[in-house]
DNA sequence: GCAAAAGTGTTCCAGATACACCCATGT
DNA sequence: ACATGGGTGTATCTGGAACACTTTTGC
């Protein structure tokens, strides 16, 4: 037992996770195998121990939730109304984090617990207020993708200038033309040719890039 | 005394408010009055209530602190270091906020502490990490200037262009072509001429100006 | 009449947009 | 030979940057 003189919330993390896969922007998420919201969709994420700092909170229960590791991880927002969860006073910092689907491996699932990707568009019910989390997530993806190199976060270690500008179509929603996205990506002097080619299907084969800094991501204005 | 099953951190919320006031960016500190730090000038702030929400807590202290209410305030980023108070685990949510200098009444010291407006380039030691977080938000506030119209935030209600200027001017450290940032400012059509002038100085009177919608802040890209 | 800030337009440049044809491959 | 996606250049538009003189006032 742990005693204060005065009451004390509990901190969590949560962790939206983004990937591309099946030309979807699709989301993972973790069905909770205990009360409350018992069989419910939710983020994956939980408790802060007391001797870890937030982030590393936040690597942890991904890691412990569904095994994946290492991804592109940024802080969203800090979410603290007073019944946003039925237990106790519970601040969840939301975490919102980014990766190339090839790069996953998803844990056989534990326990009774599933963990799956769902397609933005089509999201189950969630439990919390995970809700407004997600939209939050979501919000701060598109605008980032205009402003910053993030959308390298999706990628594979190599990709072809076509894979790339269709990651930035799918979070957009909008058709993009391919001689001005090849202009400006390749001005952005973040990417160079791998020197390497994508046979596939019949057609030219496309020339191979890679990200020049793959952990960094710019800020490009 | 409160128990837990589990250890829990306390929750503080501090508050980075920015003015501009004699041509200056100045920053709102207050002097600790017990430990740690006893002292030392530090961020308002201070610990969550169990029954109030994030914000709340932000504008309670502020106004427990200094006397200084309805003021703009935006969530900013959640420090969680597992060192960062040496009392006991604090996860610190921060807050910015920005006022025009004449809508602040600053309360009488109370107790013995003391509150005070400091310079941005002259600031003080300060306690904890305040020193990052104010650095933080130094940096927001300075990227948000030319996104948004956050800078209506620093303007009482009439205004004349010259000072909206100055504001900018201060905030960016750098001079502004008059023409070029009045055609811009306009072009954003978010203030409108308020019929009034200001006479002030052997020198032609200048149109005063309001906010049209004085509570939002719009993202201008 | 003079000092001091307010007010006002046009030119220029750079970055974004629109747009269509040839290339290399597999079958 | 043909179907498929890969690769490339130019003309136009638009928003930002540079730049100087006239106006109104108080003293």
């Amino acid at each position: 037992m742990y005693q204060y003189e005065f009451p004390h919330p509990a901190i969590t993390t949560d962790i939206v996770l983004f990937t591309i896969r099946d030309k979807q922007l699709k989301l993972l998420l973790v069905r909770r195998g205990s009360e409350p919201f018992k069989g419910t969709w939710a983020l994956p994420g939980g408790f802060m121990q007391i001797d870890e700092d937030l982030e590393s909170s936040a690597r942890r229960e991904l890691a412990e939730e569904t095994g994946i590791e290492g991804v592109y991880l940024e802080q969203l927002y800090t979410f603290g109304a007073v019944d946003r969860d039925p237990r106790e006073r519970v601040v969840t910092v939301a975490y919102y984090a980014l990766a190339a689907s090839d790069q996953m491996v998803l844990r056989a699932a534990t326990d009774a617990e599933a963990v799956d990707w769902f397609d933005m568009d089509t999201l189950p019910e969630l439990a919390f207020d995970h809700r407004q989390i997600v939209a939050m997530a979501h919000k701060r993806l598109v605008a980032k993708l205009d402003y910053s190199t993030i959308a390298f976060q999706f990628m594979p270690q190599e990709f072809t200038l076509s894979e790339l500008q269709d990651v930035y179509e799918i979070i957009l929603r909008e058709e993009l033309d391919r001689r001005n996205f090849r202009k400006w990506i390749l001005a952005l002097e973040q990417i160079e040719e791998t020197g390497r080619e994508k046979r596939q299907g019949a057609h030219r084969p496309a020339k191979l890039y890679r990200v020049i800094d793959p952990g960094r991501v710019e800020i490009i204005k």
